[in-house]
DNA sequence: CATTCTTATCGAATCGATTTACTTCCTGCC
DNA sequence: GGCAGGAAGTAAATCGATTCGATAAGAATG
């Protein structure tokens, strides 16, 4: 436990602690030999600046807390990438939080994140009710909204456009030939998943279908590839299968294709299908997945620039509410 | 900026702020009626600990580092979400650093945990070379080696035997009766691609094979699919295929296999095929992939637990060198 | 009733870095 | 020579929570 202060290397370099603290923040305010001397001096007793002081008196860290619906799933893995490259880049920590999807643990960690004082907070919201949020902002902590578009202006945010790209896997089931349409999804309360599934209704509805005689929703648990083949088991024990299946993201479509193949329907031959989100291994499953295509890692990289711009810029920083168009990737699944 | 801290509480409750401060880490040393007062002024000022202010005084924060070589491998998302969860459980904060198997990044991150303050920290190393952890170790800050079993008794670490697991995989190719074998793998300064190899030699000498007849290395710069992928086309262009491939990691397998199924190489037909890790996507990709299993979840949560009982009580903390056994798991790519 | 023990609370010192007002000491210029 | 202005550095106050010795008010004991 032997925690070098500002003091002790003040005192080995024979000079206040206000100069050391300088050194460490405006080393043009320092002469140039004093410099070397307390640098030295901080090499020697291998000082380390104790973040908790700075924070305390700056009044906030130089951390950003990350608060993510699925850590296990590629789609924010890869988000994460992002926002860790660039906080990185900038010298800052990420804080990560994983809600589950559940409120109360999204709210425990937003409470963790405001005792840390973090700069600022990335997150992807649990549910529709940013109240949470808003308080944060209220406390002064900046809030980028990931993946979820905001509703007011003065907000940053992130987001891909759900509504199109469920229009563009709907309209590509179509063009395939797909007649009955099922739609596995997780909670509709998700806004992902209920923008997508509006997105397939627009769809069918340009296209001169009746949504609910061609759409069936199979709402799960949870996105995952568990669900994703209990939703296929569903299907088959109820011994009516669409010709086409349209899942809320690649874990629902992975999972639904291996029970769809392990009960020996063929893969598009009997059921087209397709995923969402175009994880990398999408492209590798036994019969290779047509999905819709985010970027990702961008994703999570403008979410942080926009953040510690916010952070380090206030009076300049206009907030902006980014929308990225998603892709239409066709592959074996749908052919 | 409405910081409100624990002085206006204490005005607010007609208490004095040592009592508030009581309140918060001793209810049960205040008394009824005045604790009662205390947490409805909390209640009704929104007040929010600032956790700079406690560590300062404190020493340390209730936060840990997570240091992993690949964020966006579900090996170490898997691990990630394990020790988020045990974190979480018990209050604390997780830092998360992503080194990309590069030291100076790991450098950095480490220095970024120190300066934080952090209680504790969790760290696969990108090499062999521990000597920045033993720094920290030094500084007070304890460390739990994460897939890496440490040498020394006086230190925690949670692994899973990869020796086992590389002997495992080739004995299981030499008995689906391969020949020449490719191990493609990454870096072998990493301690798990070189175990590995160390394993599968032993496997090969144990059956009576000379490895140097039978193992050809196939080292790529990292883990992922586009490596693996790489080392497919590596293995085509030069035009003498092994009949059998063992890869380090499923990334490597998964990207070995797109390669493969592209060149028109039958997989286990032409050549059998066996990944490492056994992620969730090893079974769901085109030919099923055989993988050799560890317990990623328990990984993350098992370290967790050693290192918030070394930092919690350290007076009765006995280190612990924590060695899973991995699993053979045998799916279509090698039968 | 006086004394000891307990319990509840207070208040001041403390953690380490930053910052501001202030002191020196030069340099340059009229 | 005297004075303005700048550069370099110092000392002390500050951020907010925690802790510990001090204190006061009751309860228990003889």
């Amino acid at each position: 436990m032997s925690s070098v202060s500002i003091k002790e290397v003040a005192a080995r370099a024979g000079v206040s602690p206000g100069t050391v603290s300088n050194v460490l923040n405006r080393p043009e305010k320092v002469a140039e030999s004093t410099r070397r001397r307390v640098e030295e001096a901080i090499r020697e007793l291998g000082f380390v600046r104790h973040g908790s002081a700075s924070s305390l008196r700056a009044g906030h860290s130089r951390t950003v807390g990350l608060s993510v619906i699925d850590i296990a799933n590629p789609f924010f893995t890869d988000v994460a990438a992002g926002v860790e490259e660039v906080a990185s880049e900038r010298g800052y920590a990420v804080i990560l939080g994983n809600s589950s999807g559940d409120r109360l643990k999204e709210e425990r960690n937003l409470l963790v994140f405001a005792e840390q004082r973090v700069r600022g907070v990335l997150i992807t919201p649990a549910g529709e009710n940013l109240a949470k949020v808003d308080q944060l902002r209220e406390r002064g902590i900046s809030v980028v909204l990931v993946d979820h578009p905001a509703e007011r202006p003065d907000q940053c945010s992130v987001a891909v456009n759900d509504v199109t790209g469920g229009a563009m896997a709907v309209s590509h089931l179509l063009t395939a030939g797909a007649d009955r349409i099922a739609y596995v999804t997780g909670p509709l309360t998700v806004r992902q998943c209920a923008d997508r599934l509006i997105g397939a209704e627009r769809a069918l509805a340009a296209a001169g279908r009746d949504p609910r005689a061609v759409l069936e929703e199979i709402p799960m648990g949870a996105m995952n590839a568990r669900c994703g083949q209990q939703a296929a088991e569903k299907l088959l024990a109820e011994g009516r299968l669409p010709d086409a299946v349209f899942c809320a993201n690649d874990l629902l479509a992975l999972g639904m294709l291996r029970g769809l193949l392990q009960a020996g329907v063929r893969v598009p031959q009997d059921v087209s299908l397709i995923g969402y989100d175009d994880i990398d291994f999408a492209s590798a499953s036994a019969v290779s997945l047509s999905s819709i295509r985010q970027p990702t890692h961008r994703l999570g990289r403008v979410a942080t620039e926009l953040l510690l711009d916010e952070c380090d810029n206030p009076e300049t920083h206009a907030h902006q509410q980014v929308i990225f168009q998603p892709e239409l990737v066709v592959r074996e699944s749908t052919r």
